[in-house]
DNA sequence: TTATATAAGTAACTTTTTGTAACTTACTCT
DNA sequence: AGAGTAAGTTACAAAAAGTTACTTATATAA
């Protein structure tokens, strides 16, 4: 992991307050983070689009069983919120039995290509974050 | 939004072939998505990183202030989890009344600069995403 | 000498969200 | 007529999040 200097620490500070042109401010009548972004980083969310970045077209049911130990009902759900902020799409054939696939908008992809660097990253990560996660039964906490 | 190419949509799935090595396999027995990510990419914690981001020291009032909305316990139990994982640093001063300063690590650094690419993204498209959600009443799901 | 204040939580309880499992719909095929 | 299928929905149980009051240790005010 590449360490990172004062200099970068005060640049990602100012993209911070850019971004957040409301920072301290309590009476924001909405939040990016919270109001949007909350609705497509939660980790079902996630898998979905991922999984529709690998195949780029999925039934229903194929979605079940790719983005694994997801419920019916929050598939479902999630599906719907992402169909509605406009990251996918969703296509009915009224056939019998009915088929409906799934399939990412270009916004979509957008988002996925952003989404993937953080992905990677968390992944490359992910050994070094477990065994820290091991040793603190001890607590990390100093004391002075 | 820059469309992206069908090159680029190649491109973008053989990251995701090459991170998720597991991918279509059922049996992994851990998921990095699902047991790492899921537990720094949640609301809460994503407005903790930024404000200590931004902040680069706060102490456990100071920051329910920063992400307001957050309760006592919710805001204890994510700081927890967020140090567990290597995140950020704890360090008490034991006077009295108690202190306790909280602060991103290298490591927390880091994840910020990746987090900070996509909520920088998610910020520039959120109107979008909000225009797009309100019109969905119609659903926009296309029949054939 | 009580009484008050303060920071950083914790504990008990309520509300909301998530997960589970059975059910529905609209046909086709046996 | 009865079974089978895909894409959900529904009613109920379990888990997570939110709310409010409480704790701890000590300095300072009454």
């Amino acid at each position: 992991m590449e360490t990172i200097t004062e200099n970068e620490k005060v640049r990602v500070a100012k993209k911070i307050k850019k971004m957040f042109g409301h920072i301290d401010q309590r009476t924001a009548e909405y939040c990016p983070i919270r109001d949007v972004m909350a609705l497509a980083s939660d980790k079902w969310s996630i898998l979905i689009v991922l999984y529709l970045g690998y195949y780029p077209i999925l039934r229903f049911n194929e979605l079940k069983k790719k983005v694994y130990g997801i419920s019916n009902k929050v598939l479902s759900e999630k599906l719907k919120f992402l169909e509605a902020d406009g990251y996918l799409s969703r296509t009915l054939y009224p056939e019998v039995p009915i088929r409906v696939e799934y399939e990412l908008t270009d916004f979509g992809h957008s988002y996925l290509q952003k989404l993937l660097d953080l992905t990677e990253w968390v992944t490359q990560y992910s050994d070094i974050i477990l065994a820290n996660r091991k040793k603190s039964g001890k607590s990390t906490t100093k004391v002075f």
